[in-house]
DNA sequence: TAGATACTTGACTATTTTAGTCAGGTTTAT
DNA sequence: ATAAACCTGACTAAAATAGTCAAGTATCTA
């Protein structure tokens, strides 16, 4: 089970946007460069957090990105709803009824991958952009 | 994130074996057929299960796998570790210093990761073979 | 109003990982 | 002897990932 980099990256680019939030637009130029992620590979990120309304855009010369939301009001959940990491953990569908062996009832397992996805996603309901970032500051990091 | 089929059929068939272990080895073509895993995939499988000591093997007519440890004392972490299937959430190298970005300092999300991968590893650390047979006792699937 | 900055979109691609398959063994009960 | 079942290593097709690339459009500032 592993991470992707595009859910990693837009935590990451959100936690760096957030910083800096209050002043000004942050350019993805910016967060390009601060944290070293690929300026192309972030504005396909970005496409997709605006179109979910985590962030609005503010075109032109100095332009950039704001939250469009407090930071206590954005969770993990939402970032990786956006960017479409979704956490996987049964092979059946989750609508039909039959299991991940092409039989009829769920298979041996089915239940504890139903157990372990509620797991990791409780976690990402829990934290918000705001924890990320009076995390960081303590740590000082 | 997401589980591969490696890590799931590993444990699906240790459970399936469980069930059956009490009486005689349990062949991995009877495993494949009741669970639907291909037969060459099982091999595999169990040739790693057996050097880490998970499962012993009987050769021969009639042969077949048997549970090298009592139910209880298999954890998932066990399974997992195995095959091979590691929880891996950061980017950087566990033990060099350097951060994901190539810098001096981890970056803004390292914290956080690690986080998740505890909580992660929690849930499999906690979970044995017998709890899963339990569990699939009761509900009856 | 020209030019620069920065967002916007969609298509394309190299690399890596996954999920197996395949072929050819060896061991042992009957 | 022979069949069942373990054992091993190499190979491969398909999918996912992690980007790159190209061609825009909008807006601020000089
Ligand atoms: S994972 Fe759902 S039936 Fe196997
Ligand atoms: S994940 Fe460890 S430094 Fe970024």
């Amino acid at each position: 089970m592993k991470l992707t980099s595009k859910g990693r990256y837009a935590v990451m680019a959100l936690v760096d946007l957030a910083k800096f939030n209050d002043i000004n637009p942050v350019s993805l130029r910016d967060i390009s460069l601060r944290q070293g992620i690929s300026l192309d590979y972030l504005e396909q990120i970005f496409s997709k957090l605006r179109k979910k309304a985590i962030v609005q855009s503010v075109r032109g010369n100095q332009g950039g990105y704001v939250l469009n939301k407090k930071a206590n009001e954005i969770k993990l959940t939402n970032i990786f709803d956006a960017v479409d990491e979704k956490v996987k953990t049964v092979q059946c569908k989750k609508e039909s009824k039959k299991g991940c062996n092409g039989k009829l009832t769920k298979c041996l397992t089915h239940n504890l991958w139903d157990e372990l996805e509620n797991h990791i996603n409780d976690f990402f309901e829990k934290k918000s952009l705001e924890d990320l970032i009076k995390d960081n500051i303590e740590r000082r990091i």
